[in-house]
DNA sequence: TGCTATCCATAAAATTATCTTATAAGTAAT
DNA sequence: ATTACTTATAAGATAATTTTATGGATAGCA
């Protein structure tokens, strides 16, 4: 196994033709790169250096050996800066995991966001349940995870982050659909659709009715929020979604919604392992996170923050 | 700068996703890898392991980080290869000089030997008069040289390695040829065609006049055995030639020879610095050189070698 | 030619890096 | 619960590297 730190001072002696100034370029003294070149010869059982008068030549040999050095330590240079990239946040990988709702709605203004402040982040966005983002953090295949906190677990630290409203979503033409405020009580009667089981909007929901003594009439249950949207849209059932996911649908009065006797939130987390370090680009992701939440530390709902983004963006470009 | 030894813990290390392994590999023990590596981590500041229970798995920055150390010490093996070749002679220069005669006439069939047995070695064959060749050394051009001895150096070893003989020679139609002994007082008369000042040839010729109590009356001098030939040939003067040289101008009566009262020879010697450690491929072009040698150090002509060489040629390939 | 500055060589001592020993603590399997 | 296996940590030992000090050789210069 050869000696790196031999052939370091024979380069950088074969560089500059001499043992004196390979030892002022390596911060050291003439006898230690005298030593080591001495050593790298017997090693390789080669003369590196012939001398003529106070000169030094390499050998053919030496020459050979010079331009493998030299390459050698140029790919060294390249790895010292890869490091420095990864340091420097210049390159790397994201590693993020969110809800399906929260991947169209509002993740892209916080990736913009993030991806400007680190353009060579490459991000990898993990969708999925509340609970499955929590079992993809202890497998490690996430590192950050922006989820409803359906469960808790002893591993995963839970920052509240926004509160997002959740509406109760009818067809326009439903019974319901000019009530001014219900109560869970009347719901139960009603065939709801429901996220599935693990999904933070399907906790909440779950324990309001329990709240009021009573439990949902379950129609059925879906992971995927634009068939829900369908199935109310047709008069199949009542649901309750995230106000920003059905924003554009009450615009052009697909669905309607219908006013709770108490308006309803829910509190979105950011989420990450307790034992397990950061890398660097999720720690800046989570700085990013900060900037964006209010001053006050009020959690604020989704649409708050994108037009604080939004104007955030113009302000940035104007400038 | 980035410590190789860490760097190669960590390699290890990635490569068999265990410190207990990368240890045994390495031929050391768990702690020192666990410590180079955290040694690593912190010149890096960066993790490079993450751990769950009692395995652990690269970040994604250990991954990139893995890649590069992977290329590189595959360079290593690649370096260790070469140095490996060149000790082992099967990459390498030898860098010869000889005289023009020898090279035309004898060097082939040394190096067809040499290059038989190392036919990775390249040769460099220099040519030039013995002092040149002297000059060469010195300037440490070349390792070995077969020259004859015009001048001793000091700094200079002389092995003596062949005698080759020396034919006047002259037109076929010249009033010496068809004499049967002349003297060197009698070729005082005739108009010579010399070899170049620090020619071997030159010096010996030179000296024998001299022990006759005579002087050459130079006609010309020149380097060339070709042109000494051409105006040999044309009745322009004598010359003093190796007879191999003249060899298929004597078969084809182009030139006479005239047998001196003394057979002349030539001492050929292998000359190389005696301070200056010569390298594997110039170690083993001597050491082909004392094979080819009689076994009893009887100074042998070129003829003799050639035959020696062609028949032990000849027997290695009947074999 | 002798002086001086410069360069490489060498040896002993000092320092630093690396490794081992010993042990703990956590995890997985029986 | 016990055993076996893995990583973590600290102290001491060993090995590698460097410095200090010095000598010898050479080239430039007066």
């Amino acid at each position: 196994m050869i000696n790196f730190n031999q052939l370091r001072n024979f380069y950088h002696t074969a560089k500059n033709r001499s043992f004196t100034l390979a030892a002022k370029r390596l911060y050291i003294t003439q006898p230690a790169v005298t030593a080591q070149v001495k050593s790298l010869e017997d090693y390789c059982n080669l003369k590196l250096f012939k001398k003529r008068g106070r000169t030094i030549y390499l050998t053919d040999e030496g020459k050979t050996l010079y331009e493998y050095a030299r390459k050698f330590f140029e790919y060294e240079k390249e790895i010292e800066d890869v490091i420095e990239d990864m340091r420097e946040l210049k390159r790397g990988v994201l590693r993020l995991g969110t809800t399906k709702a929260y991947a169209r709605y509002f993740m892209p203004f916080m990736i913009t966001g993030f991806h400007e402040a680190y353009p060579q982040i490459k991000i990898h966005l993990n969708e999925g349940s509340s609970s499955d983002m929590i079992y993809s953090l202890l497998d490690l295949k996430i590192e950050v995870a922006i989820i409803a906190k359906a469960e808790d677990h002893p591993d995963v630290y839970f920052t509240p982050f926004s509160q997002e409203e959740m509406v109760l979503i009818v067809a326009p033409d439903h019974h319901l659909a000019r009530k001014k405020a219900v109560s869970f009580k009347e719901l139960a009667e009603e065939p709801i659709i429901m996220k599935e089981i693990g999904s933070g909007t399907r906790k909440l929901i779950n324990e309001l009715f329990a709240q009021s003594n009573c439990t949902p009439n379950v129609l059925m249950e879906t992971s995927n929020a634009e068939f829900i949207k369908q199935l109310v849209q047709r008069g199949d059932g009542i649901s309750f979604l995230v106000r920003e996911a059905v924003a554009s649908e009450l615009r052009e009065n697909k669905l309607a919604t219908v006013p709770m006797e108490k308006d309803i939130f829910l509190d979105v987390s950011i989420a990450y392992l307790k034992d397990q370090h950061l890398s660097p680009s999720a720690r800046a992701f989570l700085d990013t996170l900060k900037k964006l939440r209010s001053p006050d530390m009020t959690p604020q709902g989704i649409g708050w923050l994108m037009a604080k983004m939004q104007a955030k963006r113009k302000r940035t470009s104007d400038s």
